[in-house]
This record gives structure tokens, C-alpha cells and sequence, in this order.
DNA sequence: CGATATCATGAAAGCGCTTTCATAAACAGA
DNA sequence: TCTGTTTATGAAAGCGCTTTCATGATATCG
């Protein structure tokens, strides 16, 4: 070991002073080109295309966010890095991201304000274009705050604000396909797993149940509605506990697939089949959703779509234009955990 | 509309400067002091950490890296964003580097050499410190030029060359383990779903199965063993041709739990039961396999430690010394997808 | 005690790029 | 033809930090 910092090379040793130099202009033209910010007489322009492609130039996006220009880069506030269904939306947000020549940079909050805000600062300070965040628990307030420093996507909420576009899905709707395709089935004593209540899906996908018996004329039954946290561990406790209470059932809807997989395998435990004993619808169509025994009948929320349609968003507004992009309607995916009674 | 370019305010605007200024030093003694890059009198250094925590300073991490000091960032190069093997693995990074007070930058490859190298061209533009590369098709002569030029870590090889640690699980071992696990059932047809043959670790995993034959004096069966793609429709894809082949069998081991799944919804949808007519043994142990139906016994390939592992490695790299991080061996994990003859 | 080595500190020069600001050239109007 | 604009271009000043390099102060030695 001779020294703590060796010298290594930086990727790429060309700069812009030297791409000046042999197309014979200032700087300043290089840059102009680079970014398009100004005319420039196409001689120059072609005299340093051609330096640019000679010497394989590339700019440096360190250099050039320290003077002020932008980063091409977004921000990406997720939850989980690990999450099944955001690292579907992370994998369309990088697709489209990188289409248009940006760089995602993402980070976890873990359902945790706290670290969102954290996750925020850290992707400020590496001057980040834009922030897409992907629900989470910051406050309205706070999102409307960031919205004025930099253009901000947030996916789960309504919210309006200049320079922020909110990218919501239909959880009711979704909620109320699900229970609807139960109710034509015949079923009646249908159990709802809940997600965990701070998040406002959790609480709509509730309103969708309740709405869906409602419009059926079914009595809504609290004991039937067992307490949830999106996680597989807290599907096979509810069931566990409903199979406990007595209380007779025909189908459970879970409100996310994860919890539906619990479920179903606290059924299998117990002895009850899919679907021949109960029916089981889920929600969000995890990638895995089609690959469980029985396959998961379930309400298709589009990971990918989401990501898409937050990272187009995005680049609209940075590109100053008004978002358009919008969320597919929920799709009820009819397989295999569910049947006529 | 006013500009396209409206002023955002930094997210801080207090500068080193104003920190030297402040409490009367000069920038050079701030900046030594933060760094630790000199020694510096107890009195002076006081008033700077007085100044910095009036004002709230926190340093640019882009000029600081553009004057040629650290990022105090990693790149990782995974190769997809959403992959349930992978994504653990990032977890485990993102939370050791977290703690070490760096950030991971993550890129996807998508298991393409090319792919993967315009990952570590960007990352390295974007001067990370290290990087980590999570398998890949990469040459290992690619990986040992890009480690004179910065600390590296991979998984999934072995390779040995200075500023570049190579953490490699032993696939082998593990392969053995889920096949003599099957053996000493009293299973003797054995059919084995192959990975990707391009991979390593596929091969390794055949020849870790082929070992445990042999070692049991089982005749190997090339019609016993399937081709697959490491994905959950080339398990299903495998047990379809398996089963139409009427080759007899009452194992399988598949190459991974995602090719596993898809097994046991093919001999599902044959009318097979596992485990009562067929045992299933994965490799992985996603997060996934204690939940699906039946719960799949597998091996337990930590991706959370491989992670950690190889975040823990390059920060040691980074700080010069030794890595010293070593993956878990294999782990057998019985779960109820076999049972004995 | 004078001379030399050691040390803490500051001044200043960048890192590679963007962006005023100023200027010379080209154009317009009268 | 002469003043008043508009244009393309360059010079130079940073962005916020690190890092030589130089210097005066302090410690060490014969």
C-alpha cells in the first residue's frame, strides 16, 4: 500500500476545453451546442461535432450540475428496494428515465416519513432534476413544499399543485370489481382482509367492499372483516383467527396479494381447499400471482404501468409541458382460486 | 410560464465558506477539518463544528466530488431493478452502506454484457467511489481492468486481483445438499430443472446434483434432467414435457424456487399432488417459498448476506484493508413440499 | 543561542462546466 | 452614409469544494 488515494483514471480524460480547442472556438460555443441554449453557425456546430466524435467526448455531469446546468438525473423515493410490487413500477420508471437520457436514482424510506424526507434531502444534494415519489407517508403539505423547489410525481394521492402531478390509482373501483365478481359467483359471507389502515388504498379498498354489498343488498358484517398489514404473515393470522370466531364464510378478498397468499396457505393448513372450499380473490397481481397454486384470481394494478406513466409525467413536467399520463382502469384477472357456489 | 429555467432555491445554501467565514478560519481549515484530512488545533475545530451546526451546514456533495475528494457514493450494477433474488441483495447493500454513511447508486444490466458496461461508464461519470457488480455476463478480464481504476466487488465468481473481491456461493454444495436431502428420502428418480446454461452457478448446480447421484450410486438419467431458463414458465415448460415423456419420477430439484413454483403448478394443473405424489426441492429460498402452497423446502442462498457481504467488502476495499466477508455456507431448509418414500 | 526541522494555517489554483457580460460584426432604418 | 438594433461569439466569473504551496510560528538540535 503506498498511499491511501491512488490516482486512477477518470473515466474519460477529454473535456470540453479541449474540444474547443481543436474545432478552434471558445468554450462557451461548445457548451451552447451541448446544450442547444443558444444559435450557433453551423460551420462551428459541425467543426465540433466532428472534435466531439474525434476525441469521444463526453461531458461530465458532475462538472456540469455544479455550474448550474441540470443533472439528468430524477430522484426516486420508494419504499422498499426489495418491495414485489414497487420494483415492478422502479423497473418502468428506469425504462422510460432511460429512453429519454436520464439516470434514476433511487432511494428507500421505508414507510417511515422520517427517512422519506431523509431520502429527499440526500437526492437534493446530489441535484436531482425532479423527484418521483412513490407513495409513502410524507405529509401533502410537505410534497406541495418540494413541488416548489423542483417538479415532483407522487404516486396514491390526489393532490393538485403547480409543478406536481399526482398519479392515483382506482383502489375503489378495483375494490369493488373484486367483491362484485365474488357476489355474481353467488358467494354471500364473503370475509375482507384489510390492508394496514394509514395507508388511504387500505381505507378505499374497504369503501369498495363495503360499496360492492351494498349494491348487492349484502348485510356489511364486521365480523368479517379481519385486520391486515400487506404483509402474507398477517393474511394467514386473519384467516386463522376467522376460521377461530366461527363465523361461517364462503370467499375472502384480500386487499393485496400478498395477504391473499397468506391466506391461502392458512386455508391449506386447516385442511380448506381453493377453491373448491373457498374462494379467494387478491389484489395488485404480483408477478406471482399467476404462478400460486391455485392460480390467484385478483385485480391487476399495473407496477409497470405505474412507473411508465410517473416517469412520463416527470419528464413532462420538466420539460415544461402539462402531464396527461394516466393509470389503467383496475382489471379483474380471472384464475383459477375462485368458483361459482 | 415565465422561464423554462426558474430559480430553485439549493436545498442548502450555506456554503463552506460561510462556515469558514463564520468562525473566522479559513476554508482550507474547514475543509481538513471535515475530511480529517490534517490535524488541526482542538480551539480552531471547535469553533468550525460550532459554525456548522449554527448554520446547518451540510457540504455539497457534487463540488466535493468535483474537487477531486470522494462521493461517498457506490454503484451497484444489478440486472433488473425487480428481480425477487436480487432486490434482497440490494436491500442488504443499501442498509450497510447506509449505516457507513454512503449511497448506493443502482443500475440494471438486464443480463447483457453491453448493458452492463453503459451501466459502469455512468456510474463511473457520476464518480462513484466503488462499485459493486451483482453477477453479470461481464468478462472477468473487463472486471479486472475496471478494478485498477476503482475498488470492485462481484458476486456469483471467483476471481482474485488487487482492489477486487470476489464473493461466490457455492452453488455446488448447495445443489448437493437438495439432492442428497431427496436421496436419503428413499427418492431415486430424481429429475433435475437445469438453469440457464450460460450462468455458472446453472453448471455448478448440475454438477452438485450429478454428485450426489453418484455418491448415493444412482445412475445419472440424462432424460431426467430438463432444460430450463431460471424463470417460472420454463419450470412448467419442464414438468409438461417431463410428465408427457412418461419417464417415471417422484422427486423433482429444480435450479431455483421460481422454476420450482412453476413445477408445481404444472403438476398441479397434471392432477400430481406434491408431496404426496411428487417432492419438490427449490434453490434460493425466496421470499416467496415459505408461503406458497406447500411451503417449498429449499436452499437457503442468503441474498440479504450477499448483500451485506459484498457492501461490507468494498467498504473495506474503500478503506483499504482487507476483505474479510465471507458468504454463509448452504442451507438445507425443510419445508413440506417433500416427503419420504 | 542561532540554525534547522516541524507544524498549523491560509492564499490561491484549480476540478469541468454554465452563464452573464461585453464586443465586434451584420443588419436595419432614415 | 450614419446611428440604432440585433446576433453570434468569446472572455471571464463563478458553482462549492479540495489541495498544493508558501509562510510564519513553534519546537528541536548542536
Amino acid at each position: 500500500m503506498k498511499s491511501t488515494k491512488s490516482a486512477r483514471t477518470p473515466p474519460s480524460k477529454v473535456t470540453l476545453g479541449m474540444v474547443a480547442e481543436v474545432s478552434g472556438v471558445s468554450p462557451s460555443t461548445v457548451s451552447r451546442i451541448l446544450n442547444g441554449t443558444a444559435v450557433v453557425s453551423q460551420e462551428k456546430k459541425d467543426a465540433v461535432d466532428r472534435a466531439i466524435a474525434d476525441l469521444g467526448f463526453v461531458p461530465n455531469p458532475i462538472a456540469r450540475v455544479l455550474a448550474g446546468g441540470r443533472s439528468l438525473s430524477v430522484g426516486v423515493v420508494t419504499q422498499a428496494i426489495d418491495s414485489p410490487y414497487y420494483g415492478v413500477a422502479l423497473r418502468g420508471i428506469e425504462e422510460v428515465l432511460d429512453a429519454a437520457g436520464y439516470v434514476p436514482l433511487f432511494a428507500s424510506g421505508h414507510w417511515n416519513a422520517k427517512e422519506e424526507q431523509r431520502c429527499i434531502d440526500t437526492l437534493r444534494a446530489r441535484r436531482v432534476d425532479g423527484i418521483i415519489v412513490l407513495t409513502g407517508r410524507l405529509s401533502d403539505e410537505s410534497l406541495r413544499k418540494l413541488a416548489k423547489e423542483l417538479p415532483v410525481v407522487v404516486t396514491g394521492r390526489t393532490l393538485k399543485a403547480p409543478s406536481l402531478y399526482a398519479l392515483n390509482f382506482n383502489d375503489f373501483e378495483g375494490a369493488r370489481l373484486a367483491t362484485h365478481h365474488l357476489l355474481t359467483q353467488g358467494h354471500r359471507k364473503i370475509a375482507f382482509i384489510t390492508g394496514d389502515p394509514v395507508h388511504p388504498d387500505a381505507q378505499e379498498r374497504l369503501k369498495g367492499y363495503r360499496a360492492a354489498l351494498e349494491a348487492a343488498g349484502v348485510k356489511y358484517k364486521p365480523a368479517l372483516v379481519l385486520p391486515g398489514l400487506f404483509q402474507e404473515d398477517s393474511g394467514v393470522m386473519a384467516v386463522e383467527r376467522l376460521i377461530d370466531s366461527r363465523e361461517p364464510f364462503t370467499a375472502i378478498f384480500a386487499a393485496n396479494d400478498q395477504m391473499a397468499f397468506g391466506a391461502s396457505l392458512a386455508l391449506y393448513r386447516r385442511g380448506l381447499r381453493v377453491p373448491e372450499d373457498v374462494s379467494i380473490v387478491g389484489f395488485d397481481d404480483l408477478a406471482g400471482a399467476a404462478h400460486c397454486i391455485p392460480p390467484l384470481t385478483t385485480i391487476h394494478q399495473a407496477g409497470l404501468e405505474l412507473g411508465r406513466c410517473a416517469a412520463q409525467a416527470l419528464l413532462d413536467l420538466l420539460g415544461n409541458k402539462n402531464p396527461t399520463a394516466q393509470l389503467p382502469e383496475p382489471r379483474l384477472i380471472i384464475r383459477s382460486s375462485t368458483r361459482s357456489l
